[in-house]
DNA sequence: GAGTGGTCTAGACCACAAT
DNA sequence: TTGTGGTCTAGACCACTCC
């Protein structure tokens, strides 16, 4: 005899993928941790250590898990994705080119969502909202200006956090796992205010950044990222 | 006894994985192509099939073959790459909106390498190069100018193609598998040829993509797109 | 029916980490 | 030394496609 033991049921390497995966997602094991071992999985789905290897080398290849020989397995810590337009923090992007990176906070207030934003949360007009406005300086020159709205279920404590030492961005990710983003780049003329804050002529095109970002479930933040466009691009390899 | 056959060597999987892979960015076969079987995998190399499947499975799960139960293996075709960015065909994306897709051929011809542009393709001041210049239009109103030069050595026929059935892109694909790519975006200010093409105001910002593919361990082409920033934008997930 | 891939087993030897 | 993951074998049964 040989596989077969569930009928009309998923492959053994799937029940096992899943179940790891429900484990981390359902936050019994967080980053970092330290998993159960090939022969632990053998024992408690009763299948060959092939069928876990799988399993858990398929989950290693999907950056869930990492694996050190002798060692053990682990939950993976969240990377900050992929190819381009990785959801980077913008500090160490500039610190990276051996630049000095500063912000300066603008707003951090409880807000309300407008008929505007309310869709793009896909919550009720008038819901509650964290909003900040930030700009980044690289050099002390302006860079970037982040316009960014929080659902405040996904991130309680937004309003008291030091803007200046740590992004938004930063925080987020380390207070609720990443789940993907939707992003939009365009190429727009600045607002009066922008123009003002990036310190550049009104008639210079900016690249702007839209892009929600989504944890737990959630729409856990909406932001626009305007930089100028003479001193900004957008560059990566696929 | 098992393993082990070549010793200080790589695992026999990741022999048998690039062989696949040399086979096809060598262009022996190409898309579509239904490569060795299994079991005549498993006759060439002397393993085992768990040790070809799993070489197989991984170059499956990379997407670059495809398996269709009880018929066979297959180069897989080209997929226009990832997450945002995707090296897709600005043809097929207008027809995804159901828009009608229509270009205009304004250059094409033989030049050589400027100063400018030589360092870009690795190539030698005075190299041969083709030149293409093209605006596509969506529903008759200018989209995208693409101003491209291609390398004679990945494309020696691009010089009598039709550009107007098929775009430069799904051309290049065609000829040369794509191994990666290079890319910037950047919102500028257009020229007057640029505004004047793409029917705006020479105050309109445009979001320009600069793109450099690789094929056949060469640098295969440098584009530049240029779009009206009132009409286009990037978006995508991650 | 012959051939293909999809999955699985029950062992094995090895390199490496922790102790 | 013990336990971990990394790799491999020589079979097997199954579902599927093609002829």
């Amino acid at each position: 005899m040989d596989d077969a033991t569930a009928p009309g049921s998923l492959p053994a390497f799937q029940r096992i993928k899943e179940f790891l995966l429900a484990e981390i997602q359902q936050g019994r094991w967080k980053p970092g941790d330290l998993i159960l071992s090939e022969s632990a999985l053998v024992k408690q789905f009763g299948v060959s250590r092939m069928t876990v290897n799988r399993a858990v080398n398929e989950l290693t290849k999907e950056q869930v898990l990492t694996r050190r020989q002798g060692a053990g397995t682990y939950v993976a810590t969240p990377k900050y994705q992929a190819t381009l337009l990785e959801i980077k923090s913008i500090a160490d992007e500039i610190r990276a080119r051996g630049h000095q990176h500063r912000s300066q906070l603008l707003d951090l207030s409880h807000t309300t969502a407008s008929s505007h934003l309310a869709p793009q949360f896909e919550l009720a007009v008038g819901s509650a909202l964290f909003h900040s406005l930030i700009v980044h300086f690289e050099n002390d020159v302006p860079i970037q200006i982040e316009d960014r709205w929080v659902n405040p279920a996904v991130a309680p404590d937004y309003l008291t956090q030091d803007f200046t030492q740590q992004t938004p961005n930063e925080y987020l990710m380390q207070v609720a796992p990443l789940q993907g983003a939707n992003y939009r780049i365009e190429a727009l003329l600045p607002t009066r205010e922008v123009a003002q804050l990036l310190n550049i002529d009104g008639r210079e095109p900016c690249l702007v950044l839209q892009r929600q970002t989504l944890a737990l479930g959630q729409i856990a933040s909406v932001a626009t990222m305007w930089h100028p466009g003479q001193r900004y691009q957008f560059a990566g390899k696929v």
